[in-house]
Parts: structure tokens; sequence; C-alpha cells
RNA sequence: GGGCCCAUAGCUCAGUUGGCUAGAGCACUUGGUCGACAACCAAGGGGUCACAGGUUCAAGUCCUGUUGGGCCCA
């Protein structure tokens, strides 16, 4: 027996375990090529994260699913792996780069600059996968990829011809968010918008006729160069007479007319609104409505263009002061309001988006989305929770056109080559300059210069990883995959796209299920941001508390609705259980006798009791695995653990290991080694130290799960009777000061006096009783404190101790309890329409109950008589 | 503007198709260290299930509305 030390050092066993299951490839996918597969695809995070709660409960959601179905027997491949998230990393080294050298990206050359980013990626690119290995994630690192592998990129060059050989990549002038400081189109979710103090400036725009003016009201004044119309409400009649009149644009001596669009909300400002195509997505609609005309004036670094007149060639900030201020002088300025906007920011530079005309890719959606959206209409794939479908339709159904160019450097370069005449083609292979183009057959001149969106390798995740466009045995093998974990943001932006990606390119759904995990909030229900310093780190919290207990706690807290809250203190309770359960095993360890090993597990009533909650206790788990209950699973194991095992038979077990019975010893052991494999898919650290003292042969993952057995319900129904009269007698001794070390006599009276005599011993121990007497008919003791219980009566003796007050108070308490629920009880069987309309099951267990609460009301009587 | 979620004990949350007078953890009160565990043990107190209607024999659970909080999309 070796030593296990008193409490449970998480730490210790963490550095052990890890690199010994690493070393010894028992999570490499494969291995078992007779089984079923079951395939799991991290979401690949950037490389430039490190791990936060959301990505460790992510990572806990897979991994207990994972672990799970590796021990029912499937084989298992959980890919791991990073994307390479163009614009982060991009910024991330260009910062370096200008801090450490005062260089840009330009100074060093695209090639040069490139490898700079391979070196970083090198370097700290897999910082967030070391974390998710120490969380105990039972990923098949052997496999780890990355979106720029050569196969991955591979794979999105040719998903790029084969869509652009189906005519749905094209090229066009779209509205972008454009990100002045990177020079780049960005995507929507690469977009952060903050609330900031502004102003509301009130121009005045004369009408051309010379009749007055029109007020309208901007938070972006220099925008106003760019305007081609004014919009108002048709319904607003302050402007019924002036849409169709044209007014003159101040400072352009531009003509441009007053319109009538629903979009226009009458509270704003004034009622009308400029409207700037060019520059605000909103007028952009607007605009394409009206039949208005687009004005860009912006330069790709935010400077204004020679669309700006007088101002061309100005800073945007420097010329909104001097339009306010000309505008002011020529007697046009209203007034200035302050005013609160919602400015959106670039994730990366933090600079004001803004937007943007510009040539772009693009793809074509709609076609793509059609089987997707078919996919979850006839249940091909499955939302958890079932709500998030509406979520991923709504998407699909109104999908836009995918804009899948970035001005970047870092990422897939766009497989485009354009002869002389700028005809564009798109090629499986490079193309050489001064070759000829394929279909015009004048020389290439050059490559787009652009890269792709990274989605756009991403999408591709589930089968690029696998290999694809190769037909390798892996892609066979291992695709379609069935789970999918990820947060509810992520429907639309990858989610959707990877199931179009499957069908298109393989012509299958890429999983089965797609579950939505919580959105971690910090302990007041704020997401957690770097902004508000608010965050919860994993990795403190595993240093802290271990792996198992933020693997628990996490589990424990995942339950259907959408959010969590979370505060640190939450993860002792993992801890505590942990070291529960570590202590359990070491009193089992410690005090069953090795002779036991050989022995078959007891048959006595407890042993017969503690088998038959196990069986339920593997198969409520079973089942809440099955459906993504993990808060259901976890605490069907806690609760069998605690409330069962430790609490009852181990203290039961006691006094029979004292007398060497090792048929109870064999029950300890094998409870326990079952409770080790229920608690493997959650705490795999502590399971696979407990493993190999328990005598299992092999690693704890790889451990059969076990199947539920009958159970015994009579055993049950009888040992719940002997813990209701140890509750009882605990009580009254508690409630009328007797210590704990006091011994008290006990008396019950029972209808089963044989089952009380067999246990008696068992009662003693547990209840503290020198002496125990039970039978129908029983010789109350002299000054009783009594408990009325659903079928027995106890009494006991408290000679010197009773409170007689406290007594008849309590007892009454009771009584008036009773004889409310027997009213109620009462008032549904008056009640003709419950009797006739109500299961008659329900009837039925209703009129039992009339019965017992009568008989309960009469010994509570007569237990109250005797004390008067 | 469209949609989703939440509101149950002091706090954080369970409560699967309606059916015992609603449960857990933490906190609180009382008592405890007999060889697994004070990260523990025993016992206890504590809830008008946000509000107002409705459906039903029966509503924390279903429907409608209101209020308050949060989120997503536009």
């Amino acid at each position: 027996m070796t030593e296990l030390q008193k409490t449970y050092d998480a730490k210790a066993v963490q550095a052990k375990w890890t690199p010994l299951w690493e070393e010894s490839g028992l999570f490499t996918a494969g291995q078992r090529p007779d089984a079923e597969p079951y395939t799991v695809m991290i979401p690949p995070p950037n490389v430039t994260s490190f791990l936060h709660m959301g990505h460790a409960l992510n990572g806990v959601v897979q991994d207990v699913l994972v672990r799970w179905h590796r021990m029912r027997g499937r084989d298992v491949l959980w890919l791991p792996g990073t994307d390479h998230a163009g614009i982060a990393t991009q910024a991330v080294v260009e910062r370096k780069l200008f801090e450490e050298q005062k260089k840009t990206r330009h100074d060093l050359g695209r090639d040069a600059f490139l490898e700079k980013v391979w070196a970083w990626k090198e370097e700290y690119g897999s910082l967030i996968l070391e974390q998710t290995r120490q969380l105990g994630c039972s990923c098949d690192w052997t496999r780890t990829a990355f979106t720029m592998d050569e196969n991955l990129s591979r794979a999105v060059r040719e998903a790029f011809v084969h869509l652009w050989e189906k005519g749905l990549v094209y090229r066009g002038e779209r509205l972008v968010n454009w990100d002045c400081v990177l020079r780049s189109a960005i995507g929507n979710d690469e977009i952060e918008e903050v609330e900031r103090k502004g102003h509301l400036w009130h121009f005045k725009y004369p009408l051309e006729d010379g009749s007055g003016h029109v007020v309208v009201a901007t938070t972006r004044p220099e925008t106003m160069l760019g305007d081609t119309g004014v919009g108002v409400n048709p319904a607003d009649e302050r402007y019924t007479d002036f849409v169709g009149r044209n007014v003159i644009l101040p400072l352009m001596d531009r003509s441009i007319p007053i319109v009538a669009d629903y979009s226009v909300k009458q509270e704003f400002g004034t009622g009308a609104v400029k409207i700037t195509p060019g520059h605000d997505f909103d007028d952009y609609e607007r605009g394409r409505r009206c039949n208005l005309p687009i004005v860009n004036i912006l330069n790709e670094d935010g400077s204004l263009n020679d669309n700006a007149g007088a101002y061309a060639g100005m800073d945007r900030a420097k010329a909104r002061k001097k339009i306010v201020a000309d505008m002011d002088a020529l007697g046009l300025l209203d007034k200035v309001e302050d005013y609160d906007l919602r400015l959106p920011l670039s994730d990366r530079s933090k600079s004001p988006i803004e937007p943007l005309l510009s040539e772009q890719w693009f793809v074509k959606m709609k076609p793509l989305a059609e089987p997707a959206i078919r996919a979850v209409k006839d249940g091909t794939l499955k939302f958890v929770p079932e709500r998030w479908t509406k979520v991923y339709l709504d998407w699909l159904e109104n999908v836009r056109d995918w804009c899948i160019s970035r001005q970047l450097w870092w990422g897939h370069r766009i497989p485009v080559w354009y002869d002389e005449d700028g005809v564009p083609v798109a090629s499986r292979e490079d193309l050489e300059i001064g070759a000829p183009h394929p279909e015009t057959g004048k020389p290439i001149v050059r490559q787009d210069e652009d890269v792709l969106d990274t989605w756009a390798s991403s999408w591709l995740w589930p089968f690029s990883t696998l290999g694809w466009p190769k037909e390798t045995e892996d892609l066979a093998r291992f695709y379609p995959t069935h789970l999918l974990s990820t947060a509810r943001e992520i429907i639309y932006l990858w989610v959707a796209r990877m199931v179009m990606a499957g069908y298109e390119f393989l012509g299958q759904c890429p999983f089965d299920t797609v579950y939505i995990h919580a959105t971690i909030l910090d302990g007041q229900g704020r997401r957690m941001s770097k902004s508000l310093g608010n965050g919860i780190d994993p990795r403190d919290m595993i240093a802290q508390y271990g792996a198992d207990a933020v693997r628990f706690t996490l589990a424990l807290l995942t339950t259907e609705g959408q959010d969590v809250k979370l505060s640190p203190t939450k993860f002792e309770l993992g801890r505590n259980f942990m070291n529960k359960i570590w202590n359990a095993a070491r009193f089992v360890l410690s005090s069953v006798p090795a002779e036991a090993a050989s022995a078959e597990p007891g048959t006595t009533l407890t042993d017969r009791w503690i088998l038959s909650r196990r069986e339920e206790a593997v198969a409520q788990i079973t089942t809440a695995l099955e459906n993504y209950r993990y808060h259901d699973a976890a605490q069907a194991l806690y609760r069998f653990v605690w409330d069962d095992f430790c609490d009852w038979y181990v203290e039961a077990s006691k006094e029979r290991l004292r007398a060497r019975d090792l048929p109870c010893g064999a029950t300890l052991t094998t409870v326990l080694r079952t409770i080790v494999r229920l608690l493997q898919p959650f705490a795999p650290y502590l399971a696979a130290e407990l493993a190999e003292p328990l005598g299992e042969s092999g690693p704890a993952a790889l451990l059969p799960w076990p199947e539920a057995g009958a159970r015994d319900e009579a055993a049950e129904a009888d040992v719940a009777r002997l813990q209701e009269i140890v509750r009882a007698i605990r009580r009254l001794r508690n409630e009328n000061q007797v210590g704990q070390k006091a011994m008290v006599h006990a008396v019950v009276r029972t209808d089963a006096p044989d089952l009380l005599r067999d246990q008696e011993a068992l009662v003693r121990r547990l209840a503290r009783c020198e002496s125990f007497e039970a039978g129908p008919v029983v010789k109350k003791p002299a000054t009783p404190a009594s408990a009325v219980l659903a079928c027995d009566e106890v009494f006991v003796s408290l000679e010197g101790h009773i409170d007689l007050d406290a007594e008849r108070t309590r007892i009454q308490k009771e009584l008036d309890k009773a004889e409310g629920h027997l009213a109620s009880i009462e008032k549904k069987l008056q009640n003709e329409n419950f009797v006739a309309r109500a299961k008659p099951e329900v009837v039925q267990r209703e009129r039992e109950r009339s019965g017992e609460v009568r008989e309960r009301l009469e010994k509570l009587k007569e237990a109250l008589a005797a004390l008067a």
C-alpha cells in the first residue's frame, strides 16, 4: 500500500501524467481499426491567443465527450490546431517590428516580413495549445494542424479555384469596413463598437430655389462632402412638400435631391438626414433605393481625395474641424449638441472604421447556403440546445455575399493572376510572370496582391485537416465528424460556412451535432473583457485549484442556460470534491485488507444498497452525457460519491472492516473503481492517479465505461427507511443538546421489526445509541423525545436533557404542517373534476397519501399529549 | 427595428414531456477532531417560484401581457 497524502496534490499529479499521456500515445487516433470512429475538430483558436475561460469551457465540453466515447470503445480522433488569424497575427508582428526596429512591413518588403511572421509563429504560436494540454485535454497531438500548413493551404487553393470555375467568385465594388491604419478591409467580426461622447452637428442645406433651407444632423460632418441626397420619411408631414425638390450642398455647390425613404427615423435630429452612399452602410442602401450616385471622398489611408474639393489631401480629423468652421462662417451651422455615439473601432488597430468603397473579391453565398439550410430542416444537422437552429437559419436565409479579400500579407495569397490587359484567371498551380495566360494567351504580368480572409481556410477545417483535397486514409475514416462545439457568436462566422463547405466540396455535412456552449460572465454578469479587466484566467485557476477541479466545476456549471456567471471561488467546489474522492480512496486503500482482493462483493443489505445506487448513478450519468447534460452528469456523480458512498456506505463499513469483513472490503473497492471510471471524463488526472492502486490494469482513460445493471428496489427502500430513522435520532439528539459523545437509548415503533433488529448494529453506530429496541409494540422511555416518520416512530430517551417546551413547539409545528397537507389533499379528493379527470394513478396516490397523513396526525397528537 | 435568453432561499444556480407542501452548493446558526477527509462530520433555519391575466381537475413548468436584466443580428 502506497502512502497517500492527506490532501490531493493536483499539481504533482498533473505534472506526472501530462507528459506520460503524450509519450504513451494514448490519444492517437486510428488504434482501434475495428471500432466505429468518433471525430471532433477543435475550433482552432487564433495562434496569437492565450487560453481564456471560454476556451477552457469549450475544452471541457469536448474532452468530457471525447474521453467518454473513448471509454465506450470508439476510435476517437480529437484534432487540435490553430488558425493563422491574418489580421491579428500581422498586427502583432508589425507592432513588435516597430517597437524593436522602428520599421514597418513596407521597409522590409513582403518576403522578409513574412519570414518574421513565421519566426514569430514558431516561437509563440503553440502557447494556447500548450495551455489546452495543461487542462488535461486528450487531443491527438500528432495530428496538430495549422491553417497555413502546406496541405491546408493546398485545400484553400483548391476550394478557391473550384468556386471560381463554378462562377461563384466575382470581383466587385462594395462598401467595406476599412481600417485606415492597416489599410485593409476587415470583417464584421473584427470590429468592436465603443461608446463615445461625441457631437451632433446641425447643418443648414439651402434649397435650390432660394425659399429657405433644410436642417440635417450628423455625427460625421466631413462626410457631407460626399453627400448625394437628403432623406426624409415619407410619412413625415413636416417634409411632404420638400420631397422632389433640390438643395445645394454647401462647400461643394452641388445640387442634390430631397428623397423619401421609409428607413429615415423621424425622431432623429430634425427628421431630415444627409445621405452619403459612399461612406455609410445605411446610406448605401438608401442611395441604391433612391438611385443616388456614389461619391467616394476618402483615400485608403483615411485622407480626403480629389472628390473633396478644397479639402483634398487633408486628414479626415482635420477636415472635420475645418468644415465645421467653414459652415459656421457661412452661417450654415444651426447648432451643436452633445451626443453619445457608438463608434466602430478596428479590433486590431483600434482606429475608427471607415465604410469605404473598394474593389474586392466576393463569393456568391446563396447557392452554397441552400444545402446548409436543408441540413437542419431534414435533421441531418442538429443544434444543442435546439434554439440556436433559428439563429443559424436566419443568417443563412438572409446571407450576403462574402468579401474574401484582405489587404494583408499574412495569409493565403489569392491565386489569381492577371495578363497585361488585367484579365484575371485563377489557378491551382502558380503561374510564372511572363507565362501565357491560360485563356487569353497574353503574358501574365502579376499575381493579385491580396490574401484571403482567414475564414476562407477555417471553413475547410473539418476536412482540410484530414488531408483533403487528397483522398487520404484519415479523410475516409474520420470524415464526416461528429461533434462541433463552439460559442454562439461563431454560428454564422464559422459553423454555417463549414456546413456550406462540407456540402460544396465533399457533398456531406461536416458534423452531425453542433453544441453551443454557454457564455462565461463575471460575478456581476458582465462579459469578461480585457478592457474591463474582469477576466478570470483559467491558467491561474488551474494553478490554484488544479485542472480536475476547474474541469469538474465548469462541467457542473454547464446547464442549458446561455450564460454562466463565474467567480474564482466557485472552483472550490470542484477542488473540495476532488479532495473528497481522494480521501475516500485513501480510506479504502488503507483499510481494506489485501485478502479482500480475491473476495466477491458482499450481499448484506447495505452492500446490495450501494451496488444498486451505483447502477442508478451509472444510468443517470450515461443518459445525461448522451443528451449533452453536463450539469446533470456532474451532479449525479457528486451526489453518488458524496451522499451515498462517503456519508453512508463508507461510514457503515468501518465497523465491518474492523472485523475483517472481506466482502465489505470487496464492495468498497468495486464501487470505488466504478467511481474512478465515471470520474475519468471529468477529472482525468485524479482518475489516472487512483486507477493503478485500485488494481485496474491499463490506463484509466481506456477503461471500459460501466454498463448500468439492475436496481435492487427492496434494498434501496429498506436503507432509505433506516436512513430516516438514523437522521431522526440524530436530530432529536441535536435539538436537545445531547453531546456528540453521549450515548442514548432509542426505541422504534415499527411494523418491520426484523429489518431493524437485523440492522441494529448499523443504526446504533451511525446514530450513536448504546441500546436500541424495535417492535410493533414497544415500551416508550420515561422522558422521550419523539419523531413521527413515514413508516416508523422514533423515541429517544433523554433524561436530564429534554427541553419540554422546545419539544412541544416542534411537534406542534409538524402537526400544523401535516394538517395543512391533509387539507390540500382532501380539497383535491373532494373535487369531482379531479377524481374524474386526473390520471387514475394520480388519484390513487392522493388517496394513499391521505391515509398516511391522517395516521401521522394521530401519532403526532399522541406524542404531544404525552408531553403535556 | 428583428430575434433570443434570464427573473426560484441572503448569493450562484438545478427543477426533461404539467402531478408529493420546490432542491443543491456557498453563506448563516448549533454541536463536533472515533484512525479517509476542517478542502471535513452531524443537525438546523431560510422561498407569495418578478408582476397581472388566461388554459387546466392540477401551473415554478403551458399561453398572453407588463416590469426589470442580459445577449445576438440589422
